[in-house]
Order: structure tokens, then sequence, then C-alpha cells
DNA sequence: CAGTGGTCTAGACCACCGC
DNA sequence: CGGTGGTCTAGACCACTGA
């Protein structure tokens, strides 16, 4: 029944009871369509008012990790990345959610001053070092998308000591590095000849590009570029009206 | 200092409170920069309790309506649609924030039977008649994006009275349909031979491809689909973790 | 430093819907 | 019908920051 940990003393209450609720969600304990504790369990459990239990819980119900009824109770959501083109996007999630096998493979890596240009990207001012790395993504054995990443190594120094054998960078920095912000832009482009042999598609292919940056606390962490068949893959984003 | 109306008593007190402050910046009472009444203010005007019009104003803060800070108070945000990406997206105001000059020309316009297999995509099941338009959009004269759009004259008879000649279908729905749920899909195509043409592009260029429907209570209201030109239009979300 | 929003409490009533 | 979540209240203290 109380699989939660104790409250980090992070922060407002209410977050500090979401990432408690997160955490087991996250890591397999309650996978989705376990119950989680009511909320007078969870109020009883952490000595908060009812209204601080009902808010962390609204914020999750508000994304989608949730979903709640009276009388049933409150469960894990059957996808808990319900927003795939919001927030943080895991394509090897993704493959295997669709029942195709993921793999991946490091194309090339490198240390670059931060006053290399191709480092530009990432909005450094300073000559902080910047990992980069060029991921190219495969589901079932076809490539499915090019990645090519920028790391703030300043404010991920762990990252440099990364193989990235087992875990592309993109999943391992969702892991790892707490993120505030992020922006995402999406364009579509011609495949030049070397992302069409990467991808073995025909040059002059529409693709379809998205550009994030991610930001902790004003710091930029990681810049990625993904180029993707138009074909192959499509973003999908479900929104509600208003009500929070 | 009081625009504000009295509450249409549908639904819970704070998405009245809600609705009331969303009213006069929508039709120009309260243009983006202008400071709102305070918390204790619209408490009084309304008789709640201020934990109840935090919640309101809280929700508008949280999509971006709004901009909140301690002792300075709440101001109209500069850019009241934040999310283009996100709910509601009206490509003739985008147009002109970017300081561009806005028109449209409607294309095609007829009415189909329900069971027309173009009006398959709504996901009508019975046979209601179906608003078929097409529409091109042009930023300083260019073309800038293909409209093809249903719209359900079941659930918006209005529409077939409509001649959308002042105003573009998607604006008009915008302000005179309320939605509860939206999809998008995105997606990266190469032109076709007619697109290519009434967008003055080459065959084959790569289109970003937007397909949107919209839902009010579990009903189609509208499903369309906007294709433009890959280097003259970018999608751009930004977003923030956890915190609601 | 004082005004504003951010949070939290302890309690209450109600709506819904599964048991 | 009763348990659960949804809402609302009246009050309190605190954090931040602009005047």
């Amino acid at each position: 029944m109380n699989d939660l940990e104790d409250l980090d003393g992070q922060g407002p209450l209410w977050q500090q009871i979401r990432r408690a609720l997160i955490r087991p969600m996250r890591d397999g304990t309650w996978p989705p369509g376990t119950k989680i504790p009511k909320e007078i369990e969870i109020m009883e459990r952490y000595g908060a008012a009812r209204m601080t239990v009902h808010r962390a819980l609204r914020s999750l119900a508000a994304e989608g990790s949730i979903s709640r009824r009276r009388r049933a109770g409150t469960v894990v959501a059957d996808r808990p990345p319900e927003r795939p083109l919001l927030e943080i996007w895991d394509i090897g999630a993704e493959v295997e959610r669709l029942g195709g096998a993921y793999s991946f493979e490091i194309l090339a890596r490198e240390t670059l001053d931060g006053d290399d240009p191709r480092a530009a990207a990432l909005g450094l001012e300073d000559g902080t070092p910047v990992l980069h790395l060029v991921v190219r993504h495969f589901s079932d054995g076809s490539a499915l998308q090019i990645e090519d990443r920028l790391i703030n190594l300043g404010a991920v120094p762990a990252a440099a000591e990364m193989g990235f054998d087992s875990e592309p960078p993109g999943t391992w920095l969702v892991g790892n590095v707490p993120w505030s912000n992020a922006e995402h832009v999406i364009t579509a482009e011609e495949a030049t000849r070397d992302i069409a042999r990467l991808l073995s598609i025909r040059t002059g292919t529409a693709c379809l590009v998205v550009e994030r940056r991610t930001w902790s606390d004003g710091q930029p962490i990681t810049w990625a570029r993904f180029v993707h068949p138009g074909d192959k893959r499509r973003l999908v984003g479900r929104f509600r009206s208003g009500s929070e």
C-alpha cells in the first residue's frame, strides 16, 4: 500500500507530493492501471490538508498521468506520456509502444569548445565545453530518426562519462537531469544527401524536423534536432479546452 | 475598473469566473498589458472565496493568458495565444503579429451529404450534412497556407448561413463555437501538383501538414487540414515542466 | 516596508457512480 | 447507498518585490 517515499523538502508542499507520486509511476512500481492511494490516505501519509493533496493529484490528472473517477478512485493512466508533442518525448518508448523493436547507434561523438560555431545552437556565452552526438534510431531495423544533439557539459558534467551504449542520450537525460522549460520548433524540410543516405530514403524526400531546446532554471541543458522521413512519423497532440 | 459581466451560472464557480475574465481579454476591452483587478477585488465582485478566484487566475496563468507577479499585480499577457501549437491557432492573427498583411480567399464551397466519402474525416455516422470549404491564406499577397475544412452542420447550423467573406471559417469558429477537445496530427508531405500550383511552389516541395479535429462534448465540430510550404512556416511550442 | 500573489489549513457540502 | 473525488469557504501565514 505504501510505496511512497518521504518528501524531499524542495519547494511547495503540493509539488513535493506530486513528485513523490510520480516516482513509483516512473520506476515501474505502479504500472499503468494500478490503483493509487486515495486522497485521505495520502493526506495521512504526509500530514497535509486534503486540498493540498488534491492539488497535486489535479496537476497529475491535468497532464494525463493519472485518471480519476468518483467512487472508483484514482489509477495510473494507460499511456502516461499522453502528450508526445509536449514535454519530453522518448522515441524508444514510442517505438516499443507501437510494437516495434527499438535499437540505436551512435554515429559520432566529440567534445566541442564552447566557442565552436557548431555549439552556438545551445546559446551558451562562455567557453563551456559541449558534447556533440549524432545518433541513428531504428524501429525493427529500419532507420526512423537521425538525432543531432548538443549537451552542455557545464550543466551536465556526468554526460562526459557516459558511454550511451545501452541507453541513448535523450532517454538518459530525461531520467537523470531535471528540466524546467522546453521549446519545440517543428518544420518540414527536404532530405539532404547525407540525411537521405542515413535514413535510406531518396534525396529531397519531405522530412519532419523537430528541434528541441531544454533549460533548467534558465540554464541551457541540451539542444537536439530530430529528422524523420515524413511518411514514417507523425506527431499527435490532444488538448482540452479551458478547464485547466 | 469593473468591465466584468455577471457570471453565467454554468458549471463550477471557478470556471465561471475564468470565463468572465477571458471575455474582456478576447473582445479587446483589456488589451495586452492591461492590469486586471486583483484577487480581492474579483472576490468582492462575485462574492467568492479567495481560493476560488485564485484557482481561476492560476488556470489562466498556466496557459499563458495572463502574467502574474507579486506586488506588481496581474496583467494580460503580451501574446495571449502563447501556444500556437496547442489549442486553437489562428493564422490571420499570427500573420499580423509578425507584421504581415493578412488576406484570404475562398476557393471552393459546397454542402456534402453525411454519407459522402469526403466527409468521412469528420467521423459522423448519421447522414448529417457537412459544409466543405477550401481556403487559401496569404501574407503580404503571397500564399502561405491551403486550408481544407469540413464543418458539421448538425452541430453548427449557423455556418451554412455564413458568407465567410470578411472572416475566414477558422476564425469564425473560434469566436462562435465552444470546443472541449482538439487533436492535432502533424506530418511532412511533398506538395502534390495541385497544392504546388495553389501555393506557387515546385511540385515535391516539403510541406508541413497539420490536421486538426475538434469536438464539443464528444460531438465532432470541424475537421481541417492545413498545408504550408515547409520553409515558410514553423510551429513553436513552449512548455514548462511539472508545475501545472 | 507594505501590497500582492502563493500556499496551506480544517472543515463542509455535494455529485456521481460503483458496489 | 455509501465511498470517492470536486468544489467551496474563511481564515492564516509567508515570499517576493516594486514603490
